[in-house]
DNA sequence: ATGCTTATGTAACATTAGTTACAGATAAAT
DNA sequence: ATTTATCTGTAACTAATGTTACATAAGCAT
C-alpha cells in the first residue's frame, strides 16, 4: 500500500504522514457499479482515491437523480470531510465508475493529522476548493446550458473519466445521470450521430469527434 | 469592534483569537448595493460577517446571472476562503443585499490561525460545510423544480434575509437573479397574486402568506 | 430457431419556459 | 400639469423539454 501511497500522494504529504496513513489506512480494490455511499448514511471513514473513479450523485425526494462529478486518483470526498467532521449524514450518493482502489483513514485521524501536518491541510482545503469549484461547474450546466449542450459535456467528461471514447451506458441511464427523460435522450443522441459526432450501438456509443 | 467581535464569534473562538482578530482585522460598514467582490477579482482579505446579508452571484460569458445563497452574520465566504488559499480569480460575484458590517482579515493570518487555534479551523470547516450544503439545495432547485416553485423558494428565503415581508425588488430584478425573464416572473407574481399569496405594487411586493 | 426481455427509434402531443410586442400605469422631474 | 423614464400586465407566438404510445431491433436463454 504504501508504494500505491506514495506514488500518488508523495508530492503531498510528508514521509512521516504517509508512514502514519500506511499504519492506519486500510486498502480496499473495489468493483465497478459499486455503492459506496447512499443519502442520509453516516460516515465514518474518509476515502483517498487511488486508482479508478467514482461518481457523486443528487437525488430529490421523488428519486429522481443527478450527476455532480467524478472523483479520480488524487481525489478525495469533500462531502464525506464535511460530513463527518459535522458529524451528519451524507447528503449524496457515491458509486464506483470504475474498478476502484482507495485508502479508507478513519475520521479521529482527520482531527489530529489537521493540527499536526500542515501538508494534510493544505490536501484538505485543496479538496474543498476542487469539490466548491465542481459544483460551479454543475450550476452552470443545469442553470445556462441546454440539454444538448449538457449532453456533450457529459459525453466529453465521461471519456475524460473512462479514457476511453466507448461509452458502456443506455439512453436510460444517462438521463437519469442528467435528470432528463430516455426519450430526451435518444433524440439528442440521434441527432449527435447525425452530425457524425457520434455512434450509436445497443448498451453502448462511441464518440467519434466532439 | 471586539464587542460586535464577542457577540457574533464569542461562542466559538477563544480569547486570544478574538483579541487578534481585533488587532489585525479592519470593520467596515457597507451600504445595501455595493458590489464587494467580482468575478475575475483576486482575493486579499476574507470577511467575517457582524450584520446584515450579502447575497452572491453567479454569471456566465454572457452575463446571464443566478443568485447562489445569501451570507448572514456569523457566516464567511468560503468562496473566498478558497480562491485565498488557491491563490485564484474570484468565480463570484457578491453584493451587499443589506446595509453590511463586517471585519476584514487580511489572508495571512489565515494560515497561520489554522495552525494555532483549534477553533479557527472548525470555524473554516463548518464555513466550506455550510457553503456546500447551500450549494446543494441551489443544485436542488434548478436542477428538480419548476419556475413557480423556485419562485417561491426566492420569496421565503428574500423575506428571511430581510426579515420583512415586504420586497423591494422589480420583476426584472427577480428574474435576474432566477435566470429567467421578466414576463416569466410578471405572469407567476400575478398567480400567486390571485391565490392571495402576495401582494403586488410598483417596485415592491408584500408577502402575506407563502 | 423460438420466445423473452430490454433497448432504441420515432411520432404525436402536452407542458413549461422564453420571446416579442405593445398598452397602460406609476413615479419622478421639470 | 406635462413630460419622461421605468415598471407592470397581457396576448400571441416560438422553442425546448417532457410524456405517451407503439413499433422494431438486438441480445440472451432455452
Amino acid at each position: 500500500m504504501l508504494d500505491a501511497l506514495k506514488e500518488n500522494y508523495g508530492y503531498l504529504f510528508e514521509e512521516e504522514l504517509l508512514q502514519e496513513i500506511n499504519q492506519v489506512g486500510v486498502l480496499r480494490e473495489i468493483k465497478e457499479g459499486t455503492k459506496l455511499m447512499d443519502i442520509g448514511q453516516y460516515i465514518r471513514s474518509m476515502p483517498l482515491l487511488i486508482s479508478g473513479a467514482i461518481k457523486v450523485l443528487r437525488e430529490d425526494d421523488n428519486g429522481d437523480e443527478l450527476l455532480l462529478y467524478f472523483l479520480e486518483k488524487g481525489d478525495t470526498c469533500a462531502m464525506t470531510l464535511s460530513c463527518c467532521l459535522g458529524d451528519t449524514k451524507s447528503e449524496i450518493r457515491a458509486i464506483t465508475e470504475l474498478d476502484t482502489t482507495l485508502v479508507m483513514i478513519p475520521i479521529q485521524k482527520m482531527e489530529e493529522w489537521t493540527a499536526k501536518y500542515k501538508s494534510w491541510r493544505n490536501f484538505v482545503f485543496n479538496s474543498y476548493h476542487n469539490r466548491l469549484m465542481e459544483m460551479l461547474s454543475t450550476i452552470d450546466s443545469i442553470a445556462f446550458m441546454k440539454m444538448d449542450e449538457r449532453l456533450l459535456k457529459y459525453l466529453r467528461d465521461k471519456q475524460t473519466i473512462l479514457k476511453d471514447t466507448v461509452i458502456k451506458s443506455t439512453h436510460q441511464e444517462i438521463a437519469y445521470e442528467l435528470h432528463t427523460s430516455r426519450v430526451v435522450i435518444s433524440r439528442l443522441l440521434k441527432n449527435l450521430e447525425n452530425q457524425g459526432k457520434i455512434k450509436l450501438h445497443r448498451n453502448y456509443l462511441e464518440i467519434i469527434a466532439i
